[in-house]
DNA sequence: TTCGAGCTTAAAATTACATCA
DNA sequence: TATGATGTAATTTTAAGCTCG
């Protein structure tokens, strides 16, 4: 028996596409999310071409507010998230929840915040909300930690502003992880509007969501592959418990054959058994043809089980280590039936 | 139609920082 | 308090796909 496990191949480039992916302007859903942050100059008709090159926009967009807040220090409106319980928050290209108003809501800056939305905002994002130098003078009835958390946000943010130079690194909120983590679930890679959307929403810098992104599918790549690691490991372990077993079937036959020389007399073919329902044929075209069928049982009665289906009739039958996996996962290792073959 | 430049994004590898035991 | 381990944000490199001239 031979097991050939083709591990560290390089995986192909995943088929699934996310629309609208690599800057083409392909955002066939209209996703009917439009947030303005208040403040910021009339943006009306550049969502398009806010498409592609987000980031400099967006970067070019912080700078023109910082120069406006300079400039003209009143009448700057600041969209604030609002944690909301979970069942109601939604993503902005989420076809339940357009109403992005239910999600957040608009702070104005120049208002002391009432208790219940400082503490709101304590637990908000932490990174580039104090970009605009938000001093909510203590927090009025603010509890401890909130203070804290937001005097943790404003200082980061101008150690930011200070040193730019440096490698700073934020630590995101846990609002803005389980966000994010949310949105993972439902799109494992973002389109441009998407980013922006969630950037938006979470008060982060797109590239920020990017990053994240971009670390989170590392990270659940590692771990699917951990996984399948265990999992190879423990096929490898019942293969080499058959083989011993299949071994030793054998040398018993052997010294059968040896001691009882009436069954020499058949064709070495007659003897073959089908691994898979373990039956005995008497002859070698039955055994064919049983070693067919129960291929064909294989295929057809457990089609989920990770097995690559026969291309065609004049192909060999279903290798058993593939119909091993449990269910039909993408194994990056794994080589794809190419169409060619 | 083909080709190359220029652009973007994703994946992979790596670095660097923050936190914790 | 110092230190190593760990998690993760951020950066860099590389490859692939797309558009456009």
């Amino acid at each position: 028996m031979e097991l050939a496990l083709s591990l560290g191949e390089p995986p192909a480039r995943p088929a699934e596409k996310i629309v609208g992916e690599r800057g083409r302007p392909s955002t066939k859903l209209k996703l009917g999310f439009c947030m303005e942050l208040g403040g910021g100059r009339e943006r009306r008709g550049e969502e398009d071409e806010e498409e592609i090159g987000g980031d400099r926009n967006w970067e070019m967009e912080e700078r023109e507010k910082r120069r406006r807040s300079v400039d003209s220090p009143v009448q700057l409106n600041l969209l604030q998230l609002v944690p909301l319980p979970r069942q109601e928050m939604g993503f902005p290209w989420s076809t339940e929840n357009r109403n992005l108003e239910a999600t957040t809501r608009v702070l104005d800056v120049n208002q002391v915040p009432s208790a219940e939305e400082a503490a709101a905002m304590s637990s908000s994002p932490n990174s580039t909300v104090s970009s605009f130098h938000v001093d909510f003078a203590g927090g009025v009835g603010m509890s401890a930690a909130a203070a804290a958390d937001l005097e943790r946000a404003s200082s980061r943010a101008s150690d930011d502003e200070d040193n730019g130079g440096s490698r700073k690194k934020l630590r995101l909120s846990k609002e803005q992880s389980a966000f994010l983590e949310e949105s993972f679930k439902e799109h494992s890679t973002l389109n441009p509007k998407q980013k922006l959307a969630l950037a938006k929403q979470l008060n982060l810098r797109p590239r920020q969501v990017e990053v994240w992104f971009q670390n989170r599918r590392a990270r659940t790549k590692l771990k699917q592959t951990e996984v399948d690691c265990e999992y190879l490991k423990r096929c490898c372990e019942t293969l080499r418990e058959d083989n011993r077993r299949l071994q030793k079937e054998l040398s018993e036959l052997r010294a059968l054959k040896t001691s009882q020389p009436f069954y020499m007399q058949l064709p070495a073919t007659t003897l073959s058994m089908c691994p898979s329902c373990e039956r005995v044929s008497s002859n070698s075209s039955s055994a064919a043809a049983a070693a067919a069928a129960a291929a064909n049982q294989t295929s057809t009665a457990a089609p989920t089980a990770g097995s690559i289906p026969p291309t065609g009739s004049d192909k060999p039958p279903v290798p058993f280590v593939t119909s091993l996996f449990p269910k039909p996962r993408f194994y990056p290792f794994a080589r794809q039936p190419s169409a060619a073959s």
